[in-house]
RNA sequence: GGUCCUUUGGCCGAGUGGCUAGGCAAAGCUCUGCAAAAGCUUCUACAGCGGUUCGAAUCCGCUAGGGACCUCCA
């Protein structure tokens, strides 16, 4: 079956092809790092984790192209301009490229424990200066920007009359240009849905940089557009970010792209949906955000505990991405509880050995529904990433993976070839696909030894019906968060 | 105000017109020294109203609630 996804551009869900054969393109907005992540954030690299994975699943060769915007842009067009990172900076009483350095590094830890592969090319905005600069020279030369001031705005109302500017982002463009904003220098731009493309440099700004305009710094949306093109081409397949930069700053990029580059430079746009909390979007200007550290040490006044990486991506695996997803805390530990339960089932599945069965079926009804179940692996994936429901056919064979383990299902009743497809298909889909890993912190081999004389003294106290002992033992583990089970066979099994 | 999206059982969340999503919680049972884990079973919902259809959570309309974007934002 081939890869399906849904296309921003289009609104439909289309056959993914892509322009070289073998090979993907694709380019995801990053962070800004003039502050922490937080759980919002988790939300586009996870899923452009996953895609990325699925991708290479699939056989592509993919160069995935991540920025990091360390360049600080206005916040507001118009308004006094302010540099974030540079005003940030001052206040912090930090060198800007400490403080972008600081966030960045922090940035690539969160997302290490989120089990997040590494970009192919993880481009910085201020590394990549000439090449807005040349772009931006591009588009004066060829008529669809003007200077004033020593700031550079790009027409959107030229570019309007040719090409279709708000098609991604569904705006109306005659809204757009007879929009009347009240801010301060509005009178520099012919016209309010222009957009900076170089913005000059007031002399407290401290970010700056000379350019044929002035000293001055460049605009948020063509840092990503001079990016993409130098490393995927004029022309590539995959872009994808948070629905809230469709626009303007998507929108913007292809216009500035097209105009450069005389070509529409994205096949398949990709958006994902917001985290919200309590209903209400997950971002600076609300107020409500929980720092991704925060999340994993617990402490905030939402959270009831502290979450890890990997339950905090499994949550966000089991919605789908374009839908939004409400944070809660109750969500949360239903999430890590689910996830504990199919990482179990899953780690039982890898110590099957299925040589034990043979090829002769005895429960021909559940090998046919084993078999459903897997095939749909790669069907949902294929429909627009649907992890959920891959992770809900997960969920229906835990039972029957726990129940070949207790003997209360033959493990005669399916043929080796499917113990076997059931193996390698987990492995790939749990591990190689969705990122996840285990969590459990039982590798240490002191502990390891630790924890078998304490079992073997447990399991000669319960052989002498000492139950005080026994008892004592499994309790105290308790209360250090070591969680003793017994088994059917008077083994026992224990996990943090 | 404009554009668009959304409203599913106690909670979270899939849902392509007809077939049990799934998870968490809760209850009962089995197993068990007791637990835990595991297994089985129960709880069967689609905001309201109207329409299309043999048949709608799914399509259309209206009403009500919520949200996103329009400004930095993943």
């Amino acid at each position: 079956m081939a890869l399906k996804v849904y296309n921003s551009y289009t609104r439909q869900k289309e056959v993914f092809e892509s322009i070289t054969p073998g090979h993907v393109g694709m380019y995801v907005c990053g962070p800004t790092v003039s502050g922490e992540s937080h759980l919002g954030h988790a939300r586009p690299y996870i899923t452009f984790d996953v895609l990325f994975r699925y991708l290479r699943y699939k056989g592509y060769k993919v160069r995935y192209v991540r920025n990091i915007t360390d360049a600080g842009h206005f916040e507001e067009e118009g308004r006094a301009a302010e540099d974030k990172v540079g005003k940030k900076a001052l206040l912090e009483k930090l060198e800007p490229m400490e403080l972008v350095q600081k966030y960045t590094n922090l940035f690539h830890w969160a997302f290490s424990q989120f089990n997040c592969l590494e970009p192919s090319i993880e481009p910085t905005a201020t590394g990549h200066i000439v090449e807005q600069i040349d772009m931006i020279k591009k588009i004066i030369a060829e008529g669809y920007a003007y200077e004033v001031k020593g700031s550079v705005y790009f027409d959107v109302k030229k570019y309007a009359t040719q090409y279709d500017y708000g098609k991604l982002s569904g705006r109306i463009i005659d809204d757009l240009l007879s929009a009347t904003r009240e801010l301060d220098g509005q009178q520099e731009k012919r016209d309010p849905a222009d957009f900076a493309l170089w913005k000059s440099a007031a002399p407290e700004h401290i970010m700056r940089w000379s350019s044929p305009w002035g000293v001055g710094f460049p605009g948020w949306h063509i840092e990503c557009s001079a990016m993409a093109t130098k490393y995927l081409g004029a022309e590539f397949d995959i872009h994808g970010g948070g629905m809230d930069l469709q626009f303007p700053h998507h929108e913007s990029e292809i216009a500035q792209s097209t105009i450069c580059n005389h070509i529409s430079p994205v096949r398949y746009w990709m958006h994902n949906n917001m985290i919200t909390i309590n209903g209400k979007k997950m971002g600076k200007s609300y107020n409500n955000v929980i720092k991704l550290t925060e999340m994993f040490t617990g402490d905030h006044p939402l959270l009831t505990q502290a979450f890890s990486p990997m339950t905090i991506r499994f949550f966000i695996l089991q919605s789908h991405y374009r839908s939004p997803l409400d944070f809660s805390s109750e969500a949360l530990v239903a999430s890590e509880k689910a996830f504990k339960r199919l990482w179990e089932a899953y780690s039982i599945l890898k110590e099957f050995k299925p040589d034990e069965t043979g090829e002769n079926v005895t429960d021909v009804l559940l090998e046919g529904k084993v078999l459903n179940w897997l095939e749909e692996f790669d069907d949902f994936m294929d429909d627009d990433l649907s992890t959920p429901k891959v992770i809900a056919n997960m969920f229906e064979l835990a039972p029957i993976i726990n129940s070949l383990k207790d003997g209360l299902i033959p493990i005669t009743s399916l043929t080796t070839s499917t113990i076997k497809l059931m193996q390698e298909k987990f492995e790939v889909f749990m591990e190689d696909i969705f990122g996840l890993e285990n969590e459990n912190k039982t590798g240490n081999e002191t502990l390891k030894g630790v924890m078998k004389l304490l079992l073997d003294i447990r399991k000669d106290a319960k052989n002498k019906k000492d139950f005080a002992t026994s008892d004592k033992i499994r309790n105290q583990l308790l209360d250090i968060g070591v969680l003793l089970k017994d088994e059917k066979d008077g083994g026992m099994n224990w996990t943090i």
